[in-house]
DNA sequence: TCATAGACCGACTAATCAGTCTATTTAAAA
DNA sequence: TTTTAAATAGACTGATTAGTCGGTCTATGA
């Protein structure tokens, strides 16, 4: 990836991040990065697929973050918390993702077909599956399963965001876990 | 309140969930409920007016309807499990301000400061503080609570619009309540 | 009857913004 | 060295859009 690409989607999800995407020009994030106006356009036809170059850009970040802590000796529920504290700690470390994220996701740019062909969810729903097979989750489709752990994940950092000193308290995390872990076990 | 007023509502409510308000020009919803451009601005002075009025008038009548469903003598889980289906079948019914509600809590319009303020925030607080009180739920802030609630709704209201099928099977709705439940019962 | 205020109209504007176009530079291939 | 394609620049445009403005209509009440 040309580091110019690289800088302006950097540079975007700054703005985005800050004003939202529909109140960030192009002209706006090229100045800003301090390239032109056209080569804007040549990396990215349209602001659309800009905004879609940094969604998946942030997926695969994200899924190879959480995907180098997992360890294969794991029990279902050490896996399962592994998953839940990385995607916790990484949306924590990387606000502008985050928020990015949450616009992105809420947005008509935003398709659920899009975000099933990830390989993370692909590997969030193999894991779900497995608790459903071993018994020890509820017995729900695996994709609601994922879908409950991924919105309580959202909560989970909106809510550390917003109370800071919580942030590095590791025992009020577990707490957090065992209300994810409670909704979907048995 | 009159009912051009109420009409304009409704016009923009249909085109913001059909394409976003970003996408939504006023002249449009001005156009589509037969009136003039100016007398929208004579209601609302700006676009964000209009936005926001819309929000108070939907969290209104969603109070409304779920307070009407409480009963005095209800147990705690009977309430939490009132007040978690009158949402629900809330958010199924009325499709187009779930949609809304969805943009609106992601947009730079919204702010928790807003929402806090809400009656049908209050009296869901009051009901998580009782929930910690005797001990029921789990020992975490009651916003929090809260919110762990609301995400878990909006969620079973997605996954059943994306599966009809399951919207009038009452047994697998409870079993979506005790996941809810579950989360923040001790 | 007349005055007044709010409801209502729709043409208009000032600004904004996504995307285009022409031209120049750079770098690699031939 | 020459050719070619990609990278870069930034002025420009066509379309769009929130909001304005000058005015008319209607209803109420004095």
């Amino acid at each position: 990836m040309s580091d110019k690409r690289f800088l302006l989607i950097n540079t975007a999800k700054k703005l985005f991040s800050e004003n939202g995407f529909y109140a960030t020009p192009t002209a706006r994030i090229a100045k800003e990065a301090g390239v032109s106006n056209g080569i804007l356009f040549h990396y990215f036809p349209t602001k659309a697929e800009l905004i879609h170059a940094m969604y998946y850009e942030i997926k695969d970040r994200i899924f190879h973050y959480t995907v180098s802590q997992i360890y294969q000796e794991a029990t279902l529920k050490e896996s399962v918390y592994t998953l839940w504290l990385a995607a916790v700690e990484w949306n924590l470390e990387n606000p502008e993702d985050f928020d990015f994220m949450l616009q992105f996701e809420n947005s008509p740019y935003f398709s659920s077909e899009i975000e099933a062909k990830h390989k993370y969810v692909q590997m969030s729903l193999e894991l779900a599956e497995q608790g459903r097979q071993k018994n020890v989750f509820k017995d729900v489709n695996s994709l609601l399963l994922f879908q409950i752990m991924s919105s309580l994940v959202e909560t989970t950092v909106k809510f550390l965001k917003n109370n800071p000193s919580f942030q590095n308290d590791v025992e009020f995390k577990n707490r957090l876990f065992e209300i994810a872990w409670d909704a979907i076990k048995k």
